[in-house]
Parts: structure tokens; sequence; C-alpha cells
DNA sequence: AGCACGCCGACT
DNA sequence: GTCGGCGTGCTC
């Protein structure tokens, strides 16, 4: 039996299937989709079995040295959608195979040197004695750390000479929970125990009772818990061979101290029961369509998606639910969890790495039928795939910005044609390149276009801060929005002010001479932040003091500009005193369950405002909310990037529509310097089809997509000279490789021109049709792989960019 | 990635 | 005449 493996070399070289045999002990034990280690050169490493076969065109082949899996960690489906992404997301096949499972089934390498003789110890050089005296074998990583490079090569010579042998170890990332349980040997023994006890014995006879009314193994805290004993009491039980303990195999389980009360379908309105009606055709039929549900903010597509996913459930199947940042939407997981209770596993990137295997594995082994997860979620090991839903389709998350560079929408549509399945993706301000799809037929559009139970849209008003500051107001918040806080604080109602903007203000600069002060090793300003009285970097890390005078003219004039949410929280305490604010912001829910918590309070009350960024721009639903005041609309209105002014429409709808769900009416204040922009303007009648319509003009005006496919080839590297050389020669060549019809722009230094010291140039490629892209730009890849496996040059080519930095 | 092979300059 | 630099190419 021969199998052929993709190994784990993620380089151009070795990007293909190589032949090995299985040895008779292990024949009957590999099938296609399992990891198997493999010898490959001089070293072992890890690898998936793609095919099994009976032939090679190879006259001598090494044998498989280990099978990892008891069943196959890829279906086939998996295989097959592995190649699929190689060619449409320009990356390895191990790349795309190992990016579809959890990293803990990814392979930990592991070099160490033996001393194949101990009486070889004499033999060997006095400095590379000292390492071995006491032992045999000494991690490879340890003589690196000790920085001796005489060592080294003493070592290898040692080696050379047979006195020491290399060793190359693969092992599993698994870590697999266990926990101590116990469990009665027999009935009989507990009541014979039970009448033997002595009349002292209080906890014991507890603990038997117990068993007699549960027989089933329990773990030794819970039962400590349930009978009110501790260790000792169930040791002597063990002791008197009443009681066996063992260790079982547990699952993690993230939300294991949270009650989930069972929601029930509700009542569906007739705008819904339209949306649902061709979802279940296609599910009962079998036909794979891609349904784009544009509903607005509140109209009801959760309580959609629930019903299409009992449907699947019902008929046997399957459901993948993605939703963008599932950490940060914890009402909806609750919904889900409501819902379908132990049938939902959870992934995102909130996890650790032993959680997010064990969510895996309940998917593997069929014990859960929906997974609701961020973008990686789309590849659950599920056999069975019955709908796939995406919820806030436009979100730029579910783009992945490495390597595999797919789309989750991409994805979940290959899956879905896989299954002859649904796909169903839904939101508020669909991105424009699927609105234009539906409007053209290739997906199927279903409008909700009014709230659900007669709830209306909140009315928006847009002020313009420069009039503003004519008539006086300098201060961050206008009159009208200063008015609308202090009357939702009287009635206690209240309300959410967003800013898309962390730290304590944008830039810092001196007001004699205009210096900005800089990231030393980044093209980028640099951002105070008030708790540690210093200038942060947000691309590199990098931190230095706040200055007292300017370095460039040694003026004491140098103030922070712009505002950032710590900045607007002092000025809210200023100006409302006695308010109280919660603010959200990367910098408050770093810690695990922050960000919960903090919406938890702000449910229960406990907050006048919610202060925040991006992250509290969706899915929050709180009845009690009736304000939202946007305080700069335009930050992300002059990015140097061709979907700006969709972001920001994107943006403030989604903000918007937090406000008035429920009973009380919703009002919204969207403060800009730019109330003309149409991205802005036409937030005020929330009307995304007007919206469509104008940056389609513009689209088509620059030849962007949807109009234009465009693909990024991005070059960097520490000296500006090689990337200015280097990404000259990619330009012209992928020019005179593709046709008239393509356009080909560049070489221009990126908009963030260096970052962590290095340089970054781009070529653009704007095309509709060009078949030998992938192939023209794998020779690109394949002609720069000496240099960038050396590491100091890199090139990286997106053919989707979603956020062009 | 790792490692061997192989071809040129500076040493005993 | 040999040691070691790292460019090139292969791994079933």
């Amino acid at each position: 039996m021969i199998v052929q493996v993709v190994v784990d070399v993620p380089t151009g070289g070795t990007d293909r299937l190589f032949d090995y045999k299985v040895p008779t002990h292990l024949q009957g034990m590999v099938e296609s989709g399992m990891r198997v280690i493999v010898p490959f050169g001089p070293r072992k490493v890890q690898g998936f079995v793609i095919h099994t076969s009976n032939e090679s065109d190879l006259a001598k082949l090494k044998e498989i040295d280990e099978v990892l899996d008891v069943t196959p960690v890829l279906t086939n489906e998996l295989l097959e959608l592995g190649d699929w992404l190689t060619t449409n997301a320009l990356c390895f096949k191990i790349t795309a195979y190992q990016s579809m499972l959890p990293a803990a089934l990814k392979a930990k390498y592991k070099k160490e040197v033996m001393l194949t003789n101990h009486e070889y110890l004499q033999e060997l050089p006095i400095e590379v004695r000292e390492w071995f005296k006491h032992r045999k074998v000494v991690d490879w990583e340890e003589l690196i750390t000790s920085g001796d490079k005489q060592l080294l090569v003493l070592v290898k010579k040692g080696v050379t000479q047979g006195l020491l042998e290399v060793i190359h170890k693969v092992n599993d990332k698994v870590t697999q929970k266990t926990i101590r349980v116990v469990e009665p040997v027999s009935v009989n023994s507990l009541t014979n125990q039970l009448h033997q006890l002595d009349n002292r014995a209080l906890k014991q006879k507890r603990v038997i009772e117990y068993f007699l009314d549960n027989p089933e193994p329990i773990s030794v805290s819970a039962l400590m818990e349930q009978t009110d004993t501790t260790r000792s009491t169930i040791k002597s039980l063990v002791d008197k061979l009443v009681l066996t303990e063992k260790e079982v195999e547990v699952m993690r389980d993230p939300y294991v101290n949270r009650r989930f009360k069972k929601t029930e379908p509700l009542p569906l309105t007739a705008h819904q029961q339209d949306v649902i009606t061709p979802i279940f055709h296609s599910l009962i039929e079998h036909q794979h369509q891609t349904f784009l549900i544009h509903g607005v903010t509140g109209s009801g597509k959760t309580e959609v998606y629930l019903q299409s996913i009992a449907k699947a459930l019902e008929i046997g199947k399957e459901a993948i639910v993605l939703v963008p940042e599932i950490s940060l939407t914890p009402q909806m997981v609750q919904r889900f969890k409501e819902r379908f209770g132990s049938l939902v596993a959870v992934l995102h990137s909130g996890l650790s790495t032993g959680e997010k295997y064990d969510e895996w594995r309940k998917i593997h082994h069929g014990r859960v039928k929906v997974v609701v997860g961020a973008r990686s979620a789309i590849f659950a090991p599920f056999r069975n795939i019955g709908i796939i839903i995406i919820d806030e389709e436009h979100e730029a998350t579910y783009k992945q910005e490495e390597n595999p560079r797919y789309h989750a929408r991409d994805v979940a549509i290959q899956r879905a044609s896989y299954y002859q399945c649904p796909v169903i993706l839904g939101s508020a301000t669909p991105s424009l390149e699927t609105y234009a799809r539906a409007k053209k037929g290739v997906y199927q559009l279903l409008e909700m276009l009014t709230r659900v139970n007669q709830v209306t849209l909140p009315a928006v008003e847009i002020i313009d801060m420069r009039e503003e500051l004519k008539t006086g107001n300098r201060s961050m918040f206008s009159k009208a929005l200063h008015e609308k806080l202090s009357d939702r604080l009287a009635r206690g109602e209240q309300s959410v002010l967003f800013l898309n903007r962390r730290g304590y203000s944008t830039f810092v600069m001196c007001r004699d001479c205009g210096y900005v002060a800089q990231c030393p090793h980044c093209d980028i300003s640099l951002t105070y932040h008030q708790t540690s009285r210093s200038l942060k970097c947000h691309y590199c890390g990098h931190q230095e003091r706040m200055p007292q005078t300017c370095s460039s003219c040694n003026s004491e004039h140098i103030r922070f500009f712009g505002s950032g949410t710590q900045k607007v929280e002092e000025e809210v305490a200023k100006v409302f005193p006695g308010a109280r604010v919660i603010r959200m912001d990367v910098d408050t829910t770093r810690k695990k369950g922050a960000h919960e918590r903090l919406l938890t309070q702000f449910a229960e009350g406990k907050a006048d405002i919610l202060l925040g960024t991006q992250m509290i721009a969706k899915g929050l639903d709180f009845p009690n909310i009736t304000l939202v005041g946007v305080l700069a609309a335009d930050s992300m209105l002059h990015l140097p990037d061709f979907r700006a002014s969709e972001r920001t429409f994107q943006l403030l709808t989604q903000v918007s529509g937090r406000a008035g769900r429920h009973q009380l009416p919703g009002e919204v204040v969207i403060q800009t310097y730019t109330p003309e922009h149409y991205s802005i303007d036409l937030v005020k009648n929330h009307d995304f089809h007007a919206f469509f319509e104008k940056e389609m003009g513009v689209r088509r005006l620059q030849s962007y997509p949807p109009y234009y496919y465009i693909t990024v080839i991005q070059v960097s590297h520490p000296e500006i000279t090689k990337v200015i050389d280097v990404t000259e020669k990619i330009t012209a060549y992928v020019r005179r490789s593709l046709s008239d019809q393509s356009v080909v722009l560049g070489p221009v230094a990126s908009s963030i021109p260096r970052i962590k010291d290095r340089y970054r140039y781009q070529c653009m490629i704007k095309y509709k049709n060009e078949p030998r892209l992938v192939e023209i730009l794998k020779e690109i890849i394949e002609n720069y792989k000496k240099e960038t496996n050396q590491g100091t040059l890199q090139v990286s080519i997106d053919m989707n960019p979603y956020v062009l930095m």
C-alpha cells in the first residue's frame, strides 16, 4: 500500500505530493485525511495523507513512521477544498490544510542530540563532554541558547564521527484535559458497606446513599460538593474498595458556568415569512443557492437564521453560522445556545488552544450539529452541511489578512455547492460586491426593510461641526448632542457614544513648528495614552514617554490633537458630572471576559452612557438605549482606501441601529466636518439603495470592485532601494504578461510606507478576466523564493484585498 | 525548513 | 595543498 502525503514544509519546492510505503503493521490503519509522521530527508515531519493507492512511479520509497489519527481529521470534501484554497488564495497545500484544523493538531518539532554510547564520552572534546556528563540526551535548543558557536561546530563533528546522534522528534500539541472520577464498584458492595459502617461514619454513609441514587461516575470535586464531604472521606471508601477511581478525558466547556434557558421559535412576521419560504425550499430540495437577506437593523434577521437552522436539523443536517468576532457579541451566542442548547459548539479567538480543540472535537465526533463562530469556523469538519449563514456579511473580519488569504464568504459558497445546500448572507448594509451580485441575480435577494413590531427606525440628525465652531462652541459635543444627552440623563434612559479611535488623542503636535511625534520604526504618528502618560505606536508597539518640549524646536507648546475615548470620558465627566460612563475599547476589554462583563453592567442599568469604538457598533440590543451619538463621523472617510466611503456608511448605519430597538423611540446625532458627503448624508434617511447607486458610480469611474477585480502585490525590505528595485521588476513583468484590458498601477509606496523598519511598496492590478493571473503570480513568488526564504525580502500577494494599508 | 554538495578565497 | 565561506538543489 502506498500513500501520497503533503509534508509540513511550507516552501515552493515541497508544495506537492510525496509517496510513502505503508509498513505491514500500519496497513488498514491509514486513510486519506489522516495525519502521519514521515521521514523527510534527514528528519521527520508531520504530513497529511491525501490519497492512498497501490503503485508509485518511484522504485525506492521510504515508509511512514506513525499514524497520528484514528479517524481522518480532514474529510474528502475538506481535502478537495484545500486544493481549491491553494489556487484561490495562492498558498501552499500544507498551509491550506493546517488552517482548517485547530492549532492543537499542528506538529511541534524538537531536535535533540544523543550520546550513542556512554563509552564514547571520553573521546568527546572537553567542551562537549561537559554537556553529556550526567545525561544521554541534550536539547538542540539548549546548545543554541548557550551562544557558543564553537560548541555547535564540535557537536556537529561528533555527529559525523558517530559519537553523537541527532534525533528529530515530532510531537502533537494535543492536550487532553482529564479529571479524576469515582464510581461504585457495584451496587452490592455499596449496600454491604452501608450495613458495616460505623455509626460515626456519617459522611461515608451520605456518599454511599448518594451513589445508591446515582450510580454513574462523578468527578471527585462534584461529589464533594453534592454530599458536602471532603477528599478524605472519598479516599477511605476507595481504600475499602467500595469506589474506584479513574481518569476521564473531559471536554473543556467555555460556557460551562452559564445557564441558558430554552427559547421556542417566535411567531414570524409576514416579512420574515416571505424571506424564510425560499430558504426552506432550497433546504428541502437540496438546492445550492446563495441568498442575501438585506434586512435593516432590528428587522428580525436572527429569528430567520434560527428557524432556518431548526429546519436543517429537522432534515438531519448540520449548520454553520459565522458572526464577525464572536467574543464581541455574547448576545448572539446566547441566542443560539438558548435555542439549540448542547447541540451548539462555539469557536472564536477568545478561547484557549485547548478549548478550541475541544469545541472542534465536538464537531468532529458529531456531538454537535450547529457551530457558531468567527471566520475560521467556516472549516468546521461537518459531513452533512445543510445550511451556512454569514451574519453581517460586509464585515472585513471575514477576510483573512494572512496566508491563506481567503474570504469566508467564498469558502462558504464553495462548501455549500459541494453539499448542494443554501448559503445565507445577512446584513443591513451589504458589501457592494454582494449587493451587486444579488441585483444581477447571481444571489437571490431577500429584503426586510422594516423593523419588527412596527418599531420605527431612529431619527437621524447630522450636525455640521464647522457651524458649531463658528457659533463659538469649541467643545467636542455639539449643542444638539449636549441637550439630548442631558435629556436622557434626566429621564434615566441610556445613551451610546461612538468614537472611531482609541487612546487619548490621535497625535501630538508642536503648535510652534508643526512637528508631529512619529514612530521611529514606522511612518505613522504616535498616539498619546493617558494611563501610562506615554506615546504608543499602534503598528509596532513602540512606546516612549510623552515629551515635555518639542524635540524639533524645543518649544513647550506641544499638545495633543483630536480626541480618543479616554479624552471623551474625561470630557463627559466634566460636562455631565454624576453621569455613569462605561468605556469600551481595546484597552478596557483586553482581559478575558471583560467585554461581556462591561456589557452586562450596561444591560443591568449600571451606567448611563456607553462610550466606545468599533466594537460597540454591532450586535448590541438593549431596550433602554434611546440615543446614539457619533462624535467624529469622518474619521475613517479620508483613509486612502477605495472602500472608505462604504465603510463609513456601513459603520454609521450599524451604530445608528443601536437606538430605539424596542418600545422607546430612538434618536441619532452624527457630528461631522463633511456633512455634504453622500456616505454621511444618506445615513439620515437610512437610504442604502441611494448609497449603493452613488457608490457604484464612483467605483465604475475608478475601475474598482465590483466592476473590476483587484490584486495587490506588496513588497517589503529594510532597504528602500531594494524594495523599489524589486517592485519595479515585478510591476514590469506583470504589465508585460497581462492583456491590455487590465490596469497595472505602480510601483508606489504603500499608504503606510514603513512598518517595523521595513519599507513597503506595492503594485496594484485591476482586471476583469485574466485566466493566466494565478500562474503569473506563482511565478513571481517562485522567482523571489530564495530571498524571501532568508527573511529579508517579503513579497505578499492578496487576490482580493479588503484593507489597503 | 534543513541539510549536503560543490565551487572559490585565505590559511597551515 | 586544506578549511570554510554560502549559492544551489533536493527531500518520496
